[in-house]
DNA sequence: CTAAAGATGTCCT
DNA sequence: GGACATCTTTAGA
């Protein structure tokens, strides 16, 4: 029996959410929350954007050619945080999945800030909200994420995790071809909420 | 050891 | 729409 009181709306999403098909994950993701914990403060938001990365199938993916030191955790346990730095200046977020010693990741790259927004703005610097974390490198710098996250165990319901919403709304899905890459670019696995203005330009 | 590209953001015109 | 900042990672000599 549900109790709708009883149900802990901040409880990490379990391992076996991630432990599956990359695609199906990076499309479920849509409409959880990201859930930072910086001490006292929390900060959170509704994912509205990702990307499906997977192994030696998919040419884009940092996992295409084999484990390296950089992409190790892509190859470990499902619901680890993979965060890498690129461009000289910025990290990325990726949440691991599919079975241990099968790599895939999903990036998270967009969000619509729920909580904890005024800190976001004062890390950003920004002026709307709207461009709080409505790109990749964005929900890092306003979630404050970085390489000492690489590897977190998001199950663990700390410092960073993935949730379900308290109040979950229906959400239009819609897919698109990934953003940012060259090889593999034709692959329909990016997915966002239609219409909703937290979702990176196109 | 060296070189080249990179799952981007911001500011400029 | 385009330049540019800035440095890690990876591949190849």
């Amino acid at each position: 029996m549900q109790d709708s009181l009883s149900i802990n709306a901040s409880a990490p999403l379990p391992r076996t959410f991630y432990e599956r098909n990359t695609v199906r994950v990076a499309k479920e993701l849509l409409g959880k929350v990201l859930v930072r914990r910086l001490g006292p403060m929390r900060l959170e938001g509704i994912i509205v954007e990702t990307e499906a990365y997977r192994g030696r199938d998919d040419a884009a993916s940092h996992a295409y050619r084999g484990p390296t030191k950089r992409n190790q955790v892509m190859f470990g346990e499902p619901g680890h945080a993979y965060v890498y730095f690129t461009y000289g200046m910025h990290y990325c977020l990726n949440v691991t999945t599919e079975p241990t010693g099968q790599p895939g990741a999903v990036l998270i790259r967009a969000a619509q800030p729920i909580k904890g927004i005024a800190e976001m703005m004062s890390r950003r610097r920004m002026r709307h909200v709207k461009d709080l974390a409505n790109g990749p490198a964005k929900v890092t710098q306003a979630f404050a994420v970085n390489k000492a996250l690489d590897g977190h165990d998001l199950t663990s319901g700390r410092k960073l995790y993935v949730a379900e919403p308290s109040h979950p709304e229906p959400c239009n899905i819609t897919i698109g071809t990934r953003i940012g890459i060259k090889a593999g670019a034709e692959k329909p696995w990016r997915f966002f909420v239609r219409g909703n203005p937290f979702v990176s330009k196109r």
